[in-house]
DNA sequence: GAACCCATGTAACTAGTTACATGATTCA
DNA sequence: TGAATCATGTAACTAGTTACATGGGTTC
């Protein structure tokens, strides 16, 4: 495991504490582990062990003390072994490869739909990759030592989401050639109440005014992991609209307890997606006063609102449309 | 874990035994689990648990009597479920971004010679790759439905690893653009010991009749891992020969015994990277004679062979040698 | 007879994740 | 009062890996 030689690279940079270091990992996009405390605070009490950093307990008024790690002399060493020892062979995990290994079967419409959503997927990914980037530890504002391969960095990441999609070009064209249904036996026809098991979230697209929107209401199910607001995209994007209204409803209660980070994240997600939402809250359903202060103030005024009816929802929505198709 | 969805989806093509499972995922350089028994035999209990498919025993004379499981249609529903749901995002994780993001002190030999170095990794990568892709399950041999994108996915994986080698050689001239050592701090300049020690085995340069080879000798630490493949093959393009003498007492164990597959792999990532290797033995020292056989059936004869003295070795390494340096 | 192959399965472990617990302070 | 932030830490879990156990048959 290397983490602990990234703590200790980190730490050539300037003395850190373990929240610190937390959340550089977790904001850091090619840092691959979800940073979390209790392999960082673990991994700090090896390295104490191995002399590789020394602690120092500052206390604070009122805040928690912090320990603060600096990095020693064998710890420098130690770092330096890691860096010339033999790199890792890159991987990857793409899903979608196996899937579409095993998807022969499926008619040209399913095959269709997998990949325009798969693009869909990796386009917002390649967006907030971009974000991510800019605004993470390394980004290279001044160009110091500590960002020196910042560009090289973004860069390669980036082209990793770019050549994902001119691929997925290619196998739109070469699916675009297959026929319509193929010889595929009689018990692998799809059953279209099944996907809808699977898309747990009920959806309908509404025209008014000759612009369209998807409206998502409850079906049992409600908004509670980030793979979610891939799903409202996926949607938005099959429908060829970007706006969305959401049943109050909806949200479940982890999502508007900001604690849980959950409504930033989709929420996010959607903004960088360019996805304009509109919530409409039933009469007496009511949010936390906070959660609706982080809407404003996240500057989502634009793209994300809450509103006490569906009407206002809507007029809100269809007003602010720019390009309506 | 959509480790289910797959071994449904391979069931698709032809009802499958757990050892036929795991040899296919093993083989399959897309599908990114190691294939163990633990994870696979285990999967056919849930999924024969939850009715997905159906298990016939079938007893052998002599070998042991085989499961052979079967999809069923409820089998089927869930895999389309699975297949028409939204794509898990692709990620990768490569390290060398990370110790690029981490290696701003360091001076630009060093630099250079981690760079190269992974150029040898994901270029040996790359080849291997390809050979696995060309015989694994899905290889798109006739036109069969059952690979019908063989194709695109072996372009996707490959074009991973060349953008990988592309941009290796921009961060290239990026490092030759950077002067010889830069304002580093005193205590960041590298003690040489200390990457001897890391770099578990000791070798040396030897020059004979024109030609350079790698002679590499016991230090304590003996070829045990897949990794030291990489090692020698990054040691050789340092010193940029394609020739080795291995003493036979690097050899582990391990190595020789055939069962851990070690010996298998190791010298096919040298094959691959064509790096011709000699083993010279000393007096007394005897491998399996199943070792000696499974270098001469595997093809090796031209590129591996095993002698009772360094002399021999030598000679047969530089004889063969095409192209001398 | 050593060590491989087929075929099933389990034990023990590593890496990594999510979720919880604490407790003072700030903020509305 | 409720909930967020700073800061540390632990518990419980999932996923995945390596290694072992079994045992007849084959191959040299």
């Amino acid at each position: 495991m290397s983490l602990n030689h990234v703590i200790l690279g980190l730490l050539t940079r300037e003395p850190l504490t373990g929240y610190e270091m937390k959340k550089i990992i977790q904001a850091t996009p090619f840092m691959y582990w979800s940073g979390n405390n209790n392999q960082i605070y673990k991994a700090f009490v090896v390295l104490l062990d191995e002399g590789f950093v020394t602690k120092e307990v500052q206390h604070q008024d009122g805040l928690p003390s912090k320990n603060i790690y600096t990095i020693t002399n064998d710890g420098i060493n130690e770092l330096n072994k890691w860096l010339l020892s033999v790199t890792d062979v890159p991987i990857f995990k793409k899903q979608f490869l196996i899937k579409l290994a095993l998807a022969y079967r499926l008619k040209r419409s399913d095959l269709e739909s997998i990949l325009t959503s798969y693009e869909n997927v990796v386009k917002m990914q390649l967006i907030l990759s971009e974000r991510e980037l800019d605004k993470c530890y390394f980004a290279g504002q001044e160009p110091s030592d500590g960002s020196l391969f910042a560009d090289l960095i973004r860069e390669n990441i980036l082209s990793f989401y770019s050549t994902e999609l001119s691929w997925i070009q290619k196998v739109k064209t070469f699916i675009a050639g297959l026929p319509k249904t193929r010889n595929i036996t009689k018990d692998t026809i799809l059953q279209k109440e099944n996907n809808d098991v699977e898309s747990t979230m009920n959806y309908q697209i509404i025209e008014r005014q000759g612009n369209r929107y998807l409206y998502l209401t409850t079906s049992g199910s409600l908004i509670q992991r980030e793979q979610d607001a891939l799903d409202i995209i996926s949607f938005c994007a099959e429908h060829d609209t970007n706006t969305v209204v959401l049943d109050g409803n909806i949200l479940s209660d982890d999502f508007v307890k900001l604690k849980t980070g959950l409504a930033g994240t989709v929420l996010q997600k959607l903004v960088n997606y360019k996805i304009k939402v509109a919530i409409s809250l039933k009469g007496g359903q009511n949010f936390p006063v906070r959660f609706q202060e982080m809407i404003s103030k996240n500057g989502f005024g634009n793209t994300f609102r809450v509103f006490t009816n569906l009407k206002d929802a809507v007029n809100w929505l269809l007003a602010k449309k720019r390009k309506s198709k």
